[in-house]
DNA sequence: TAGTGGTCTAGACCACAAC
DNA sequence: TTGTGGTCTAGACCACTAG
């Protein structure tokens, strides 16, 4: 059951996107919503906040909420997406060929990573992401079998997170991630259409359950000219000092 | 003056910092904390989900607050954050040389950037940020005009973003971010310690006022080897759907 | 002055976790 | 059963914007 809040913010969300209210003009106010959505005020605010969160409006105080021109970054790889996810938006044939799926002994650096003992079980998955015929992505995912206890090639060809969340029913909350450029493996040689990049861009990632407990250490290595990041950033508490 | 919920979020987080709240243990209740700061429970919620939003802690329902491992990811360059402040962070000697400061008419690629016509005037500012000795970062910002009328090579050498807040009273709100690979120009080789390296990261940051109103495009061009990108993500409304 | 969003309060009911 | 966080309500006062 989704909350009234969420209810707002998936209309008011459409609306943008759809052209309903467009980019630079005013949302209705606070009051005219809670009349049009017959709720309280902080319900409306809740609604409100995530929009902003999520980059699709400006509130400014003593005006009202203006629309921004979510069009000007059109390919948000911000936050949690699976690759699946991601190629939904982008035209263009995309293909995943599963290279590897095995259950593993963890060493020393996958140990540290992913906060597991040398005698537990990890799962191994390696997949090879095609772009149009070109092998652009190589993803290495390590998933702690206590919470992953089973895995199929299917599974890993179409979506290993619609699986966990529609399946599983694990919940996955948040994510620590990290981007750095290194000198391309033999691997990345073997599996990818580098041609004379020496370099690969790497998107590592910590990423966590509901209860913060780490479940998936995921290496996303890219060819250099292919990759791109795109987010949507606001000042906040951190930065603010 | 700060409010309520920002003066308990700034305290809850120091002494996460400090270690009074171990990672792994649990925050107060919230009704505890309604008797600690003699507030309100939607000002004592506030405070946690800003203290949620920015990867402190992780709420959960029935249980409590728990504190993260801050630690863990201790060089957050997410969102919005001047290479001074960067730089306080770190450790060893970082130095700003100012090698350009110049008002020009913007091309069409700046016109097209910055959102201003070919007779607007726009300041150009070029920097070397050279950290143990060698040029690694290579800052090129435009500004519009219109809200920086004035800089003096004493201010891009200190801070231009501490001069804009405290000195202009701009409000910087929010920032589309795009994180890229790409062919090291003639001005990147003069200007940086690249060595071997024909490629250079580039962090293109499109910066938005409080009203919404774009005032800069800059481009922070980075030696690979040295560039490191750190994000706290959670998974939101957005990503969910 | 009227309208807007920002902050804060007090209270209610719910779902979930732990005992 | 008790305590926790999640949602929602109704109302108040404030600061800022605009006419």
């Amino acid at each position: 059951m989704k909350t009234k809040a969420q209810a707002i913010y998936d209309a008011l969300a459409a609306n943008i996107q759809n052209g309903t209210y467009k980019p630079n003009s005013k949302l209705p106010s606070e009051y005219d919503l809670i009349e049009q959505y017959g709720v309280s005020r902080g319900t409306i605010r809740q609604a409100l906040e995530m929009l902003s969160q999520d980059g699709y409006i400006q509130r400014l105080k003593g005006k009202g909420s203006i629309v921004l021109d979510i069009r000007k970054y059109n390919f948000p790889v911000t936050g949690l997406v699976s690759f699946k996810e991601v190629s939904k938006m982008m035209h263009g044939d995309v293909r995943t060929i599963v290279n590897e799926l095995t259950v593993v002994q963890p060493d020393d650096f996958i140990q540290s990573q992913l906060d597991v003992g040398p005698t537990d079980d990890v799962w191994r998955v390696v997949r090879t992401r095609e772009i149009q015929g070109e092998k652009i992505i190589l993803d290495i995912d390590y998933f702690d079998r206590k919470y992953v206890p089973f895995l199929t090639k299917e599974i890993c060809t179409d979506s290993i997170y619609e699986y966990l969340e529609n399946e599983l029913h694990l919940s996955i909350s948040f994510a620590k991630k990290e981007i750095v450029v290194e000198s391309a493996t033999d691997e990345d040689k073997a599996a990818l259409d580098l041609g004379d990049f020496p370099y690969v861009v790497i998107v590592k990632n910590h990423v966590y359950l509901e209860d913060a407990s780490l479940f998936e250490y995921t290496e996303s290595r890219h060819r250099p000219d292919k990759f791109q990041f795109v987010d949507f950033a606001r000042r906040n508490h951190l930065n603010k000092k």
